[in-house]
DNA sequence: TTACTATTTCTATATTATTAGAAATATAAA
DNA sequence: TTTATATTTCTAATAATATAGAAATAGTAA
């Protein structure tokens, strides 16, 4: 394992995080558009408990995948680009 | 979701491949050290049976991440550079 | 305060994944 | 043929993950 791969255990959580289809729809939707709260997100796939979609957030946000703005009782999420520029460009194509 | 991202579901199988710790790092050896067999990859991590390296190589060339060359009894695997690009370049750094 | 909405945490259940031993298969070499 | 090595498949145990309902927390607005 060389230095540049020092950091293989975030590059699991990226991708243990992307390898669900709801989560990487999830970080679809996002490099589509930017800045979409849970309810949002929750109204824009069929059928995910709001605990369901808290905990697939909390795993995208946890990797470093996406970030987070709280505005009131919202929480606003977006991609971070250098991650998923580093471990999945796929997503921003 | 859009037309380039139809394959969401070849995505979905190449990231779960890459979200175990195990797998990310037969992925990262092959990309150091092109045709290498089960065996010797099985020598270069910590006790693994080979039953189970077997299930590993199977699930990293059932989702087109690994390309395999049978010599006999033995088979020499290597990275698809292509799906490496498309999906984890990250692995190629 | 009360009511309402957004999100999380708790809890339990169901599904899936990881692991490895043992047996099976396949090829090569003696 | 026998022996040895490489790899896979079968099987079962254990661990991890996904899911959602219910309760809890937090902010907003009436």
């Amino acid at each position: 394992m060389t230095e540049q791969h020092a950091d293989v255990r975030e590059a699991v959580k990226v991708y243990k995080a992307l390898g669900e289809p709801t989560r990487l729809k999830i970080a679809l939707l996002l490099t589509e558009e930017q800045n979409l709260c849970c309810s949002d997100i929750g109204s824009k796939l069929e059928s995910v408990a709001g605990s369901t979609l808290s905990h697939h957030l909390k795993q995208l946000t946890d990797c470093g995948l996406l970030n987070l703005r709280k505005d009131g009782t919202y929480i606003y999420y977006s991609v971070n680009r250098d991650m998923a520029l580093k471990y999945a460009p796929y997503l921003l194509q």
